[in-house]
DNA sequence: CACGGCTTGTTCGTTGAATGAACAAAGCGA
DNA sequence: TCGCTTTGTTCATTCAACGAACAAGCCGTG
């Protein structure tokens, strides 16, 4: 899907950093892989957390599978689901520092998010390393909590889930598919 | 300048990340960062290193120095220069986890660029921690190696001071400045 | 001072992408 | 079978990116 139009990319840049942007640095790109770590799965939770057009999100999401960042599943209900890969896991240092400038230079009210390791409980720092047990912890061992920076105000059911403790990468009960099989 | 267009941005997005994309999400602006670390600092070098049309340039620069990430100083020669604050200091490790998952999956030739210590000769880890001497080393005193998979067909100034190790932040001699007062 | 070149932009017409609404196909339960 | 939900596609409009042409300010030189 979605052959790139040329001259709209970086090739020009011989630079990692620019081969990366080339994948991810699209707009909405990062916003929907920041939403795949925090479990959302389905087309239409990305469609209303993200208020996005929809023929953007198709052409973004069919992109970042043609990448190898998002694996297109099979999931429960027979509908489909987008799920980070191991590549796209990796991309965690990326989000996890974006989120921290941001946290740090555009966020009156303190950190919008914090993270802490699902096992012991600890507080971890800026590489996922936790300060009570000395980890380094994996994405899918983090539990992100809502932190003091964050707003209330959204009331899409994404956004309400969110509002409570979750661990990174498993799916969210969004009440769209609350039923379990 | 540049008034931020209505609907163009990520306002709905109560996050910490998004807020971060709108200031250097936008096409281009995370690679004038990064040429702005590798010590790019005159609107000419950027425009012949990135190949970016001027009016572009002209207007993530503007946007940059209204966001605090870039400062407009008057440079030798008369000429003003375009460097990066503690704030843009600040998005090293946004654009070192950028580089390092580039590095790591869309560089068959291995790394583009590495990371050494200054100072001591060490090799920086994937969080600038030097491998030799065990300290967190300040962007200013990071030297930067190219690496394996640096082509070498570019032609222009920026890229050619750039076959050379060069210390991050300090400024770029491109030839067009050679002249010193 | 006049001149010409270099640097740093701005302006403008064209191209291409994002947007939002309307339309469409496929699965599933009643 | 019918209707609803999900997952898209299509289309006209709006906006940004592109590349070339134009322009202002500074500099050294004659």
């Amino acid at each position: 899907m979605a052959v790139m139009a040329l001259r709209r990319d970086y090739t020009s840049q011989v630079c990692s950093m620019a081969r990366t942007l080339e994948i991810v640095g699209e707009r909405w790109t990062l916003l929907i892989i920041r939403d795949s770590f925090f479990g959302v799965r389905r087309f239409s939770d990305f469609l209303v957390h993200l208020g996005i057009p929809k023929a953007v999100l198709s052409e973004r999401l069919g992109s970042l599978v043609d990448w190898g960042v998002l694996a297109r599943e099979l999931g429960r209900g027979g509908h489909d689901e987008y799920v980070l890969t191991e590549k796209g896991v990796a991309l965690r240092p990326v989000l996890r520092a974006l989120g921290d400038w941001g946290d740090a230079f555009c966020s009156p009210d303190g950190p919008v998010r914090t993270y802490r390791h699902h096992d012991c409980g600890g507080r971890l720092d800026d590489i996922d390393q936790c300060e009570t047990c000395g980890r380094r912890v994996a994405p899918a061992d983090i539990l992100l909590e809502p932190g003091a920076g964050l707003s209330t105000d959204a009331t899409d059911p994404v956004s309400a889930a969110l509002r409570s403790p979750h661990r990174l990468l498993t799916p969210l009960e969004t009440g769209s598919r609350a039923r379990v099989s």
